[in-house]
RNA sequence: GCCGAUGUGGCGGAAUUGGUAGACGCACUGGAUUCAAAAUCCAGCGGGAAACCAUGUGGGUUCGAGUCCCACCAUCGGUACCA
């Protein structure tokens, strides 16, 4: 019998979709549960890439292994639909976006559904539906009635030519990737959400899930946590002060100057007429500059004198005040005291200015750099002798009692800015009556997205929304008002849709208590390391936010997360149009059949790993159901009998699978299977057992294939809710042991041996193979490590 | 620079966690089958004639190191003066 893929899987896909055999009965809590999630992909117009299937495959794999393990399995798919390509087709063509967002949406299902994947469709979601997005502003409303979200002044990337703010990597070298106009720093007003009040929370949650410790830490590197102390100088002939922070407290004695950033108000307040001029081109000199321009030149240090002078709070010393853009205005206080003797920054800043060095801790050699080690302090009155903690717990203690300083934690993680000036997006549900702001009341939710002539900004840096004039001017509580035409950004509708999932046509909450109680926390959730800081930190905020307010019963969304590989081009590149490298999933199921694919991405390599592309990878991978075919429609060995000879290996393949499917070490599941055909091959009966024992194990990985020989075995259901193999821990065990033999380490015989032999037939065994090799050598020590090895020590 | 990960045949990768390095697959070579080819099946496949040498490099611990420790190099990812 020929094996016609793509008849045969184009047979099995419309079988379980008219069966509905993926369907999640999410009410059934008479079974364990198993959530297994991934990402939800932008529907662009570009369709499936080949790193699609990698992710997808494993959690299939999970799902469909734990559906015959006898969980009730949630594993659902949706969209990410809101986003800016679809608004830049929308401006080119005058369309609506949500025309362009549906088509691309049809072929992407199409495609995924032509791999395979056991989804239940009857849960997908779309954040641009206004059935979803209602929840996505009702979430909203409740961060800004819970002072969460908030419309802040704050320094944005702006660009006078363009006439719109531009984001950090839009900007190179001060001037704008497009068109190269200057981009100066600005204050405007932002939607923001004050993510940085869950910093803490956010920290400790990463403690208690099983996420790879790498995308852990650079978590923990965004929130970037510090511990110091501020501290208030007094402005020397003046009643004006300022605090700054420091992580090194300790140091105080040796702080020989102070800085300011630039913008702040206070450097005009304390600035002396003579040093008006420098300073002012200099401020003007920083505004010009981006954020990545001022770091790429971090080398030379810059800065300017203000003419006026702190007072020191441990000595009372007069010290110079200077302003430099070293010092952010958007971190700590955007004042530092500095230590040039021991932070390098300071020391670089001080050489090369000219500002004294004054030494408060022993060891290094400050005529070279900055000492930022440990030792003992000197120069420093009550903290002489002492070593850094200590003397940091000291200090701190004293600026408390003196009531001149705190203790004080900084965060790296800033706001989340959370408006654009864009279109297609969930529209902020708030309105504004005589400049005051009010949220709609939630049975004017959803605020749908209306529908807009020309889908361009009016004006430069405004929102295209603001030409929807009948939208914008509207009633609240019968007074007039106007809407707020900022929409959220893409991050909003996908920091909550696991949730939704679970209940996705709830129209009187967000979702059922109940059901997110039996099905939280998302057990498995698979997609690419890029969002680390994006996604991943904002939905675990939500989430958080969400369990305070007792809407969703678990701190941390996600139990288990890992990373897929990003799929390269053959030669180790990165896949791209332009390098002509670019592999498309559809061409590689019409030749080689979805199963195939499936097979060939998880046996490349480890699920996280980057992994090139062999295109004879795949022809192997078919190869190898190709064989499995033939040894179900033609070799009739499989017969209702026993065959010892297969025991072992069948009873180690099933431990081994799943195991390994267990662990996701899918490459070395593949390859025992493989092992377990090639063994069978070699055999004349192909126990029935077995065989149908083998066909649950492959499935999970090639489910089309496994369902057809699985119907030819006689069988008229699907595969899919069989029950898992089991295996017997005795039978895997081999009845022989080839057990090596060393001199020194190193290879010199082997001897069969049975499991668990008594030592002294062991050594007999060993001394009657090696007594010849040793060649006049002489035996020092043996030592035998059961059913392992045997190393003899010679001289 | 800092933080994190990785480094094994011609290639993708295994290695029971300190115990026969190179499983499984790809590529390649030889053979069978065929009029011939494809497909399939069988055999071989790190280097070396061998002693031996080989897991990025150099040290170390150990009876024994791909695996543990120290130093370094390379590649990838994150980050960018965070006081």
């Amino acid at each position: 019998m020929e094996y016609k893929f793509n008849e045969i899987e184009q047979k099995w896909q419309n079988y379980w979709d008219e069966k509905r055999t993926f369907f999640t009965d999410v009410w059934d809590f008479s079974k364990p549960k198993f959530y297994a999630l991934d990402m939800f992909p932008y529907p662009s117009g570009q369709g499936l890439h080949v790193g699609h299937p990698e992710g997808y495959t494993a959690t299939d794999i999970m799902s469909r292994m734990k559906r015959m393990q006898g969980y009730n399995v949630l594993h659902p798919m949706g969209w990410d639909a809101f986003g800016l390509p679809a608004e830049q087709y929308a401006i080119k063509t005058g369309n609506h976006p949500a025309g362009f967002t549906a088509n691309n949406i049809a072929t992407f299902k199409r495609q995924l559904k032509m791999l395979g994947l056991s989804f239940d469709w009857d849960k997908e979601i779309s954040t641009c539906d206004p059935d979803y997005y209602k929840w996505t502003q009702w979430i909203f409303k409740q961060l800004y009635q819970d002072g969460l979200a908030k419309l802040v002044e704050m320094p944005v990337n702006w660009c006078e030519e363009l006439g719109c703010v531009l984001s950090n990597d839009e900007v190179i070298n001060g001037k704008s990737e497009r068109g190269s106009f200057p981009v100066v720093r600005k204050n405007m007003k932002q939607w923001v959400l004050d993510i940085p009040q869950y910093a803490d929370i956010l920290l400790d949650g990463l403690d208690e899930i099983d996420w790879p410790e790498s995308t852990k830490e650079i978590q923990r590197n965004w929130i970037g946590r510090s511990e110091g102390a501020e501290v208030i100088f007094k402005v020397a002939n003046n009643n004006l002060e300022f605090t700054i922070f420091t992580t090194r407290p300790d140091t105080l004695f040796g702080a020989t100057y102070c800085v300011l950033a630039p913008e702040l108000e206070l450097v005009n307040q304390i600035i002396t007429e003579e040093q008006q001029q420098s300073v002012n081109e200099y401020k003007k000199l920083t505004a010009s500059k981006s954020d990545l321009e001022r770091t790429e030149l971090n080398k030379d240090k810059t800065g300017v004198f203000t003419g006026a002078y702190a007072i020191n709070p441990v000595n009372g010393k007069k010290i110079p005040i200077w302003i430099s853009d070293y010092v952010l205005a958007t971190y700590g206080t955007g004042c530092i005291m500095a230590v040039p003797a021991h932070d390098q920054r300071d020391y670089e800043f001080a050489t090369k200015f000219d500002i004294d060095i004054i030494p408060v801790l022993q060891g290094g050699d400050i005529s070279k750099e900055a000492f930022t080690e440990d030792g003992p302090h000197i120069n420093s009155s009550f903290l002489d002798g002492l070593g850094k903690e200590e003397s940091i717990h000291k200090m701190i203690a004293w600026l408390e009692e003196n009531k001149i300083g705190t203790k004080k934690v900084n965060y790296k993680l800033r706001e989340w800015i959370f408006a654009r000036q864009r279109y297609w997006g969930e529209p902020i549900p708030i309105v504004y009556v005589d400049d005051e702001m009010k949220a709609l009341a939630d049975s004017d939710l959803p605020l749908v997205l209306p529908k807009l002539e020309d889908y361009a900004p009016s004006k430069a840096g405004a929102s295209p929304l603001d030409k929807a004039t009948d939208w914008v001017n509207t009633e609240f509580n019968h007074k007039p008002a106007k809407r707020e035409t900022s929409t959220m950004p893409g991050a909003a509708g996908s920091s909550w849709y696991f949730l939704r999932y679970i209940d996705p046509k709830n129209q009187d909450e967000l979702a059922n208590k109940k059901l997110l109680e039996y099905w939280l926390p998302v057990d498995l959730y698979v997609g690419g390391p890029e969002h680390a800081v994006g996604h991943l930190l904002y939905s675990r905020f939500w989430n958080q936010y969400l369990y305070n307010k007792g809407v969703v019963p678990v701190k941390e969304p996600f139990a288990k997360l890992r990373h897929q590989g990003m799929i390269l081009g053959t030669n180790g590149e990165k896949m791209s149009k332009s390098k002509g490298n670019v592999i498309n999933p559809d061409d590689m199921i019409k030749q080689y059949g979805a199963d195939s694919l499936r097979v060939y991405e998880m046996f490349m390599g480890p699920i996280d790993a980057a992994k090139p592309w062999d295109p004879n990878g795949i022809d192997g991978s078919k190869k190898f159901l190709d064989r499995v075919w033939r040894l179900y429609t033609e070799s009739e060995k499989i017969k209702d009998e026993v065959n010892p000879n297969l025991e072992r290996v069948y009873h180690y393949t099933v431990k081994k699978v799943t195991n390994d499917y267990e662990t996701m070490n899918f490459n070395t599941a593949i390859s025992q299977m493989m092992i377990f055909i090639n063994t069978v091959n070699k055999e004349e009966v192909f126990p029935l057992t077995y065989a149908e024992g083998f066909l649950k194990l492959l499935n999970p990985i090639a489910p089309h294939i496994t369902e057809e020989l699985w119907n030819i075995l006689g069988h008229t259901a699907t595969i899919t809710y069989e029950k898992w193999p089991e295996y017997d821990e005795e039978k895997t065990i081999a009845n022989e042991i080839t057990l090596p033999i060393q001199f020194n380490g190193k290879l010199k015989a082997t001897i069969q041996i049975i499991p668990d032999e008594s030592d002294e037939v062991v050594k007999q065994k060993v001394h009657e193979t090696i007594d010849s090799k040793l060649e006049g050598k002489r035996i020092i020590k043996e030592i035998y490590v059961k059913n392992k090895i045997y190393n003899i020590v010679v001289k």
